[in-house]
DNA sequence: TGCTCATATCAAAAAAATTTGATGTAATAA
DNA sequence: TTATTACATCAAATTTTTTTGATATGAGCA
């Protein structure tokens, strides 16, 4: 079993702060979860998900922002995909969590 | 591989989405943080942390209607613990969320 | 060129989450 | 009993986030 140190997971921390933020939304999970099907222009997503553009817009740039997307533009089609990256890098910081969860207790008195 | 069906990243979307939320405050981070290196009670966090006692007993509300965390009351004291089983399923939800965009493309047109 | 389509951006309004400070409660110690 | 300690809760104030509707941009088509 690995060993992680607090501050491994301290560390992890600031990386998986930006990412829990952007999944905070359930419109943005609705996105991600159509874009786990697959790269999706933006029209796609108003179509599937039945909003309003500039909503969509917003979102996909929190997305974005956070790295949890990447886009790629082609004519006038922006097409969005998941950041399978950032996935494991969450993964990664539940994963030290939990491995940091069961080491010894150092709770109080 | 394992395949993952839209319809079960769907069903997941629920549970995954209440943790999501609930980690995606700063404070909240500092505490799951805290708790992964074991058992706390609120006065520990406090010092531990250093803010409001009201503060801390909030995003401990938060953490636990998510099902994040765990308290047991001893005395006086009310000690809080991780729950694994919820860092579980969110793994288990990044997973298939994976696993559903290693799958052939739907693409658009 | 002028037009239309796909998308981004922005300011104001609305909604949601957090903070603050005060009060409530239950357990134990004096 | 009474006082104190550990924690929860609540209403009001504040801050942050999201929504809305309008406008901007830039690509390609006529």
């Amino acid at each position: 079993m690995a060993t992680a140190t607090k501050s491994e997971v301290v560390l992890e921390n600031a990386m998986a702060r930006k990412l829990l933020k952007a999944l905070s939304d359930p419109l943005r999970l609705l996105i991600i979860e159509s874009l786990s099907g697959g790269e999706r222009c933006v029209c796609d997503l108003i179509n599937e998900i039945g909003l309003a553009q500039s909503k969509i817009s917003f979102h996909l740039k929190v997305l974005k922002d956070a790295g949890l997307i990447t886009d790629r533009q082609t004519g006038r089609w922006v097409y969005y995909q998941l950041n399978i990256d950032s996935l494991n890098s969450l993964q990664d910081w539940i994963e030290l969590l939990k491995e940091s969860s069961q080491q010894p207790s150092q709770a109080c008195k």
